[in-house]
DNA sequence: GGCCCGCCCTGATCGC
DNA sequence: TGCGATCAGGGCGGGC
């Protein structure tokens, strides 16, 4: 499931081939992957005709494309961006002009770059989570860089919402320690929230928290400011392992730009291992449902204090 | 406004 | 062999 590490190595898989190149032709193959975007396939296709991508942004698990400022937008000076998610299943493929198409192939932008020429950008998605959309750029609040990819202190609005990401140089630890602690909901679920720490999924939630050794359902108040401070840290170390392996496969779900999966599923210590031993201290790995979803735990390393 | 539930969707896998 | 049930889960609308 792509999540930070497996978002931003699309980012910047991608950042090479799209930034500086211009936008040839746009085929929308299924509009369900267009869901977030205001107009219809048709009204898609042709505003994006013709258009240059001046950089590959990223926070927390959106993508996206800014698009040269034209003096008829109608969106001033910050101007447009294809702003993507991937959801469950979406990957973003980098092709040969004109290759076969893909299986779950929803959007394809054919582009040519003033040094690797021509490019197929395709948008594949099997469980159609994920979508495409032409979103208008919003002032930054703190006048920081949108996210990673960028020096432009703008986001989408769609993405002006989401918190930073733990990786983002502006993320502000004092402030989130003070809006998690606020919340009488398991942390867990604040990890989740992508309106309090953006990036964070079902697998690297219940990574943070193992090596934390703090319980799913701790209620986030309950945590002191110290234990905030070591979750956060956790965070961040089991982020940029899993982008230093390349981001975490279990199938064919998630894929680089090229088509390739990821290592880190090789580094799990608690996701997916219900039943198996806890690599800390041998007693079997808790599987629970947890928000419709599942959360792995060790209920002997962490505990939950009544 | 905070918090939580349930829905959106498809394909792989499992059990009968 | 075939078929139905189950599971994966991020984001958001809506209800309390």
């Amino acid at each position: 499931m792509p999540e930070l590490p497996e978002v931003e190595v699309v980012r910047a898989g991608l950042a090479p081939a799209v930034v500086g190149a211009r936008i040839a032709q746009v085929t929308v193959a299924d509009e369900r992957a267009l869901t977030r975007h205001a107009g219809d396939a048709a009204s898609f296709e042709e505003a994006l005709r013709g258009r240059a991508i001046t950089a590959a942004a990223r926070r927390g698990k959106f993508l996206w494309l800014p698009l040269e400022v034209t003096s008829n937008d109608g969106h001033g000076d910050l101007g447009e961006a294809i702003v993507g998610h991937l959801g469950m299943s979406g990957q973003l493929l980098l092709r040969a002009p004109g290759a076969a198409t893909e299986r779950h192939e929803r959007v394809r932008i054919d582009i040519e770059h003033p040094v690797h020429g021509e490019l197929a950008l395709v948008f594949a998605d099997q469980r159609t989570f994920g979508s495409l959309a032409i979103d208008h750029l919003v002032p930054s609040p703190d006048s920081a860089p949108g996210g990673w990819g960028t020096d432009a202190p703008a986001t989408p609005s769609q993405v002006a919402h989401i918190a930073r990401d733990p990786l983002d140089d502006a993320f502000s630890d004092a402030r989130f320690s003070r809006t998690a602690r606020a919340k009488g909901s398991a942390v867990k679920r604040v990890l989740l929230d992508q309106t309090v720490v953006s990036g964070i999924g079902n697998i690297y939630a219940d990574e943070a928290l193992w090596a934390a050794r703090i319980h799913p359902e701790t209620p986030a108040s309950d945590l002191s400011a110290r234990a905030v401070s070591r979750l956060l840290a956790e965070v961040r170390a089991v982020l940029l392992k899993a982008l230093a392996e390349g981001g975490t496969s279990f199938d064919a779900q998630y894929v680089n730009v090229n088509g390739q999966a990821g290592y880190f599923a090789h580094s799990l210590n608690a996701y997916g291992g219900g039943g198996q031993p806890c690599p800390r201290c041998g007693r079997p790995i808790v599987r629970e449902q947890f928000m419709n979803r599942s959360s792995h735990f060790c209920p002997h390393c962490q505990r939950l204090s009544r």
